[in-house]
This record gives structure tokens, C-alpha cells and sequence, in this order.
DNA sequence: AGAATTGTGAAAATTTTATCACAAGCCGCA
DNA sequence: TGCGGCTTGTGATAAAATTTTCACAATTCT
């Protein structure tokens, strides 16, 4: 490389922070699709980037390039370089980092995980949770512990976009006994349970499963052994190098599964979700779509 | 020309027995600097490889190619997919599922977001930010917002473990600008703000900073305008095949910095550690290990 | 309301591509 | 050696695409 190490990406992430709306767009369209995107023509880029041709054209000369041709000629040099280099392989995440820094042997570690966990699930019981779940006619009832309760929350909270009757129950708390009250047959639990395993939560499943209820259990992979009496069972791995577990696994498992339900009730959702986008949408950030 | 997993480069090493002495030439130079030389003008590929301008234009031709463009379209295809780690361009992580399946369209999708995530945060920003949450003297808010606070809570959870003198201020709680009265120079604000971005959150960072606290920023890849009074931030992507965004990235960043403070404090983590677990056995909260 | 940013549409300048006819070069073969 | 057949380069040119720039309107921000 002629000039220096600075990588043109680099030197477009610096100027991150005094870009305008449609630059930053267009920066990050670049950085996205690094360096392909900058390869094609300049109109393609801007499409893609969904901003204005000559928005394309100011901003490369603002990195300091004469014209987008000589911008060009900089990342095919880049290119040209980063292929000789040996190193590749990918076996750093962060790549500025070294492979032994805790940024790498975390996310390696997380990774380990999603491969093994997702190479558990067998899709047709995902399926089935999914139908379940999905169901409006079963109210869902969402169980966390002490740790697992950010996680439910936030299953619950996005769940409550998708369909009307669900509760949010805190194993927690004491009032958890309220809520079985209401629990009828064909209810749906989704409880959440991971080491070490909480006997609160053991007991409320016990008295869901005694009142006919569906048991969809997300575990660990040494599951709880709530796993013996529910219909359903998801377990994840969650080693990490840390004094805790990750749940990364498990959150990544319920968007998922989230995902899936709002695909199956879109029709009927979907006015929901425009709704409280609206509603929330205050942000001038990105532009009208038309 | 899609589907197929031949690389152009197969294509042309296939042919090479096929080519007469001025293609083989320019087979070679294309090989030798793959894909780079391939994505510049037409003539300069000639003058690289030391050919005419029509061998080219007519070896394009016989490579099944409508002209040049199409043949360059091609090559930024491959390296865009390319770019992809091998370890995400793994079609299917759910084996028994279909490639098609959301259980491997999502999680491809988030491995892509960590990738990129990890691939822009520059470690030493990352020790930084860790060495300002470890520091026990500041006192350290964590704030989350609509959807971010199950997110914060979880963070807050683990490193009231780590350490002591820390708070969770939920922004969309009205009880916030008693938290600030307290807040002084030195402290440190953990902000969590993705699209959309809340006002409230934004006001609350502008006063935090006008008290001389420091403030690290999670976001995601379009950055919250509160990117520009904070000290440390860090964009996340957030992309998924979903109505909503995917916060697994997320998670996995505030978990590896949960572990990495955890280290630079571990002798007191420790105690700290012990100490809560006996007081979780004795209660009984949890099942015995065995 | 005024300033800054961005998009629109278009036209002009430039570069790039595609092609052509033809000469020059290379090769095997008699 | 010299002859055809094939390949390749030359130089020129037409066609196409791309880049660059402009003025002005729309918009967003302050």
C-alpha cells in the first residue's frame, strides 16, 4: 500500500460523526457492503443507498478524492492488498483486536453456541411452538426468574404486539398464584428456566401442567427439570468465558421465534404494529418511503 | 449465473486449456490479481495484462458474458458474498431445516450484524469504556429506554454483581430528574438508545453531560443523536428478517463488557459473587446443584 | 422565518465500451 | 522457404454509459 494503513474504511468511519443525514446513509451503505458497494457505479450506489446522485458525487469529494473514479481506484487498491494478506481466514471477530482480547474469545464462544443450540432445534417442533404461540384463542402466560425475567420481558413485550391475551408473570414475585387462577386448559406457558433452577418456577409449572395447560420450556442445555413435564422444550447453550452464562443464545432463539408468529397472524397484526409505530415515530432520521 | 457456487475464477481456470496465448495471458492476469483487476476499467485490465483492448472485449464475450459490465457485475457479486464469513455464509444452522427456514434466515442475519458490529469497534475504545464501568469510585447510571430496558435492566443486573454504586434509570419513568440530582462530575451514564430514538432519553443524556458526567453510548448503526455529546459509543447493527430489530447483538456486546469488567475486578467480584450465592442458598431459591 | 441540506431533472463533459477493417504476427505443413 | 489459416494488435470510430455539474425546488433543522 502506497500511502498508509488507514483503510478508506477507516477513514469514512472518522468522519462518521460529521456527516449529515444522507451522507451518514450513503457512508453507511458503503461500510455495509464494503467494499463491493463502492465498486459498481455511482448511480448503483446511490440507489442502493437511497440517497440523490449528486449527494454520491459532494461526498467523495469531501473523503478527498478528485472524482468517484479515483475513489474507485483507491478501494481496488485496498483490495489488491487485503487478497495478498495471508490472514484470510476469519478467526477474529473484532478485527482490530487481538485473537486472545475478550472482544474475540467471547463472540467465538457465543457463536459455539448458536451453532450448537440452532443444530438442536428440530424445525417441525419450532413449527408446532410457533402454532401455539400463535394461537389467539390460548392466552400465553410468560415465566421468568431471577435472571431470565429481562429476557421474558422482552419476549412479552413484543409478543403483546402480535396478539391480544397474554400475561407477563415474574416467578418472582409473590403474586404469581393470582394469575393460575385464571389458567384454563389449552392456556399456553412459556417459561423460562436456566441454572440454577428455581423451585418457585418449578412449582408454578407443576400447578400450570395440573391445570391443563401447554408447557413451552427455554432451558439450558443441561435443562431444568421442568423439561420432564413440558410439551415443548428448548435448550440452549450458554457457556461463556465469564463468571455467567450468556444469553445471547436465548435471545437470539426468541426473536426468532417471534419473528415466526408475527409472519403466521400478519394479516391481522399488522395494523397493530403500523399503529404503534406510529405512534412512537418521532425520529426525522430516515426518509419517507413513497 | 446466481444460484450456481462456481466463482468466475473456476469458470476461468476451466477454460484456460481452451484459450489461445494472448487470453491465457489475460486469463492469468485476472487470476493473479482476483477480483481487483477484474473491477477496473476495461483498458486498464488490457494494459495490466499486457493485451489489446478487443482480446479482451471478445474474452469477455466467450466467457458468456453480455459485455464488461455485466462480467464486472459478476465479480462484485462473488466478493460481496465473499466477504461473508464462512462461518455465516453456512446456509443452514438449523441442519434439519430449510435453508428457507426463519430459523436460518434469522440467525444468518444476526451472525452478519455480529460480524459487523464486532467488526468496527476498535478494542482500545472498548478497554476504555471498560476501565470507566470498573472504576468503583464513579458511580455508574444505566438507562434504558422503550425497548432497551429490558436490555439495561439485564446489564444493571449482573454488574450490580461486579460492582457496587450503580443505578438503573428507566427514561420512560417520570422519577428520573431525582436520579440526576445526585448525579455528579466523574459519573459515568450507560445510555441505551436505538431507533426510535426517545426525546426523553436524549434530554436526560444532555443534562447527565452538562453535570460532567461521562457518557457511554449502546446504539445501533444509524447512531442516536446522542452520539455527539457522548464519550464512548458504540453502534450495534440491528438488521433482522423481522417487523422488529434484533437486540442479540446487543446482548452479546453487554455481556462480553460485563465479562471484561468482572475480570478487571475479579478480587472483589469475587467475594462479591460468593457472597450472593450463599445468600440465594440459603433462601432457597434454588434447586441444590448436584 | 432563515439557513443548511438534499433531491430533481437535465444537460454537458468525459470516460468507457464495443466494433470494425485491416495489417502484422505466429504456426504448422508441404 | 513459403503458403494458408488462425490469432492478435492497431487505430479509429460510433455507441453507450457514466460522471460531473447546474439551477432550483423541496425538505429539514434551528
Amino acid at each position: 500500500m502506497a500511502s498508509t494503513e488507514r483503510t478508506i474504511s477507516d477513514l469514512i468511519q472518522d468522519m462518521l460523526d460529521d456527516l449529515t443525514r444522507a451522507e451518514r446513509q450513503l457512508a453507511l451503505s458503503v461500510l455495509e457492503g464494503y467494499p463491493a458497494s463502492g465498486l459498481g457505479p455511482l448511480s448503483a450506489l446511490a440507489k442502493d443507498a437511497g440517497v440523490s446522485v449528486p449527494t454520491v458525487a459532494r461526498m467523495v469529494q469531501k473523503l478527498g478524492y478528485k472524482g468517484y473514479p479515483e475513489f474507485q481506484a483507491g478501494l481496488r487498491e485496498e483490495l489488491k492488498a487485503t487478497v495478498k494478506t495471508p490472514i484470510a481466514k476469519h478467526d477474529s471477530w473484532a478485527e482490530a483486536a487481538p485473537s486472545g482480547h475478550i472482544l474475540n474469545r467471547f463472540t467465538e464462544a457465543v457463536l459455539e453456541n448458536i451453532r450448537h443450540t440452532l443444530g438442536q432445534i428440530d424445525p417441525d417442533t419450532f413449527d408446532r411452538a410457533c402454532d401455539l404461540m400463535a394461537d389467539k384463542e390460548r392466552h400465553i402466560y410468560i415465566v421468568g426468574g431471577r435472571i431470565t425475567h429481562t429476557l421474558a420481558e422482552y419476549f412479552f413485550l413484543h409478543m403483546q404486539v402480535v396478539r391480544p391475551n397474554l400475561t407477563h408473570v415474574p416467578s418472582t414475585s409473590n403474586t404469581w398464584p393470582h394469575y393460575l387462577l385464571n389458567a384454563k386448559e389449552g392456556d399456553v406457558f412459556v417459561i423460562f428456566d436456566v441454572r440454577r433452577y428455581e423451585n418457585n418456577t418449578l412449582k408454578l409449572a407443576e400447578i400450570a401442567k395440573s391445570r391443563g395447560a401447554k408447557l413451552i420450556l427455554i432451558t439450558d442445555q443441561w435443562r431444568s427439570p421442568i423439561h420432564q413435564m413440558s410439551d415443548i422444550c428448548f435448550s440452549n447453550r450458554i457457556g461463556a468465558p465469564s463468571a455467567w452464562d450468556s444469553m445471547a443464545t436465548i435471545m437470539l432463539l426468541l426473536e426468532t421465534i417471534i419473528s415466526a408468529v408475527q409472519t403466521l397472524n400478519w394479516s391481522e397484526t399488522k395494523e397493530r404494529i403500523e399503529g404503534l409505530e406510529d405512534m412512537f415515530d418521532q425520529t426525522k432520521l430516515f426518509r419517507k418511503f413513497t
